[in-house]
DNA sequence: GATGAATGAGTTTTCATTCAT
DNA sequence: TATGAATGAAAACTCATTCAT
């Protein structure tokens, strides 16, 4: 895998294929038609299909990465706000739901496969460590009321992705709304310092797990 | 399909397969295997395998009203009590965690499947009916503060299914118990009215959907 | 077989069976199905599925046997003007033309398969001895003029049986025309002693080989 | 399918196949069988069966171009006999009777399969273009009597398949005989300008429909 | 690097036929 | 007589993977 262009092409083809054929059909042949280059040209930079599947999620976990960076600077309030939207992003965005949808289907072999867990759980690692980052910094600046971060980064992500599950797999839209209103009353009012409030404006999500990566296209 | 005792042999059979194989490599063949019958046989009674898991679907849903329909005649607190631990079954259940990883990519196919997610979704109706039916028994018998159950039998669920996926899928059983404390702590302590106390006791689960239909085995 | 009217509920539904399916996709369950019994029942009274399609064939050849029989009395011409009707029947006779389209995928089995061999040529006899017997009758009547009956029979049904294989194969409705003129011009009218002529309307075809059994419903 | 060797390796095991199994029983394994690939292989080169078997008329009409050519010079009579010999072949080229016996069965499905029809379309148009083009030139050259050559076309040619569709169906090798000596009597000698003669001796028939194509062999 | 060709191991489904009742 | 249940044998097609070029 020497060109990261190569890699960026058959991972990019890769997101196109899961979105449109899902993760159960997500053969090595959809990835190549996406492609320029041949169905052997992809076993040739990878050993398997398994293989590439495993590289796609460090894919996905890079452009996390570069986007989390991106919100470190702003205060506590509005990144939890922008990591509230971010997470139950609106049901609209075709492309989004598509991906979502392909990735349960991967996330549900997890159990199945160590290396697909492996890599679910660094990215699980990241989620709660930027989530309980957020929390520490509002507790630390004094916009978020003393609270255990870690527990409530838990329940926030356990919540917000039940509700995606849920959205997706019942086409319940009203799950995102609903989990977002009962978090924000029960859960989110409750944290924030009295006089401090979130920003009204969601903002729209950015680049991320489960965004498109070939979103400048 | 005139005799139950033909379906319930294929159902269980079904049941079995999917924990040991999981749905993805659910086969007829596996099936049959599991039967003292042949994978014809499967196919005299099914038309096909969709058939089949649609059937089983609603099997599961069976035995859950049966369990659910139990429960009744208990104060509002047990209840509660009883369907979060159900839903937040001990992680060492290992048939019981097997079963629902299965289920978690029969649940995966539901976006590409509408007599899947149709089924999933009477599943969906009867879960939430029961917890908000609960909710609001409390707040009728006064065990319960005035809230609203809808918006909060949608967090609940949605907190507890992500856990659970998140257990699963990323084999973290911390998941379970950190939703669990968090949950009571955040949301179901406050729901107490006061002098009003949970049962100390975690009661076990009984049958269920996802609870092992064999569990007589 | 002890029951006629079970034979004839069978080859009955046997006829639908074929007009609907064709005979490639003809199989005892949906036979079955146009009857008020079982499949079971079909292999109660027959052996094979081969064997009741020979019976079948039997049952076409007493239904064409009569409709021969109620012609016999009529002069020559108008005699070999209906068996040129009846031949080259209208194609705008839906079920006619599926039957027969049916009946071309059974005789094309013939050459595999001995007993619908004899069977088809216990008909090609009776074909050609009513054809022969008809322009014998013409001679002696003299309303025709002296040939080689058995050479003019066997041209004509050739002619007639390949332009009703092309129409059917083809989709061209043309060739049954084209060869209905052709053959008039050719042979027919030199076949004529002078002074004849056929009759003007051509009558309808009546039972027959190919004509649905089932016509009186 | 790039390599026309692949494609005719392919073609040509799909002859044999159909000459010893016929039609009915052609299966991707029979035709494998005669092959030194696998059956995958077939799958390869066509998305299915069906596919093949369109590919394989066109195969047909190949041949039987190259060999409608090789005859173009020929004066008419001599082309119009060479036509009736190769329609009406001699029953003894037990290949050439096992394959046009499968041809049969093919030419069954065709009103069941619009691709087959489309493909048997262009075999009859070309037929008969080829059979009008001989009788318009003998008009032409005056070595036939001035007619009305599409209707007397559609005649021969209905009359010959009828010729051979009975032969083969009912083991009457007569019927070809028959059919040809009466055809001469009643259309081919009344064809014919006064002085002309068709010549002696019947010619071997040459690649064409029907014709093993790997006759060479 | 890249690819076209090739294949083995599966999987679903169909159906005539058998048989116990 | 009649039938529901059951099955073995086959067939089409799919796909990750290999390999020679």
């Amino acid at each position: 895998m020497t060109e990261p262009s190569v890699r960026e092409a058959i991972l990019t083809a890769t997101y196109e294929a899961l979105c449109e054929h899902g993760y159960t059909d997500l053969t090595a042949q959809a990835i190549a038609d996406r492609t320029d280059k041949s169905k052997s040209h992809i076993f040739y930079h990878y050993d398997s299909v398994e293989d590439l599947v495993v590289d796609f999620i460090d894919f996905l976990l890079e452009r996390f990465d570069e986007h989390a960076e991106e919100m470190r600077s702003r205060p506590p309030a509005e990144r939890l706000a922008a990591f509230v939207d971010w997470f139950l992003y609106g049901p609209d965005d075709e492309e989004q739901v598509a991906f979502h949808t392909a990735l349960l289907e991967l996330r549900a072999q997890a159990p199945y496969n160590d290396r697909y867990r492996e890599q679910l759980r660094k990215s699980d690692d990241y989620l709660r460590k930027t989530l309980e980052e957020i929390l520490r910094a509002g507790q630390e600046s004094g916009d978020f009321q003393d609270h255990d971060e870690t527990k409530t980064a838990a329940l926030l992500i356990a919540a917000f992705d039940g509700a995606r599950v849920r959205q997706l797999t019942l086409a319940r839209d009203e799950y995102l709304t609903e989990v977002r209103d009962a978090t924000t009353d029960e859960i989110l009012d409750g944290l924030l310092a009295d006089g401090v409030a979130f920003p009204d404006e969601p903002r729209s999500a950015g680049t991320s797990i489960g965004t498109d990566p070939t979103c400048e296209e």
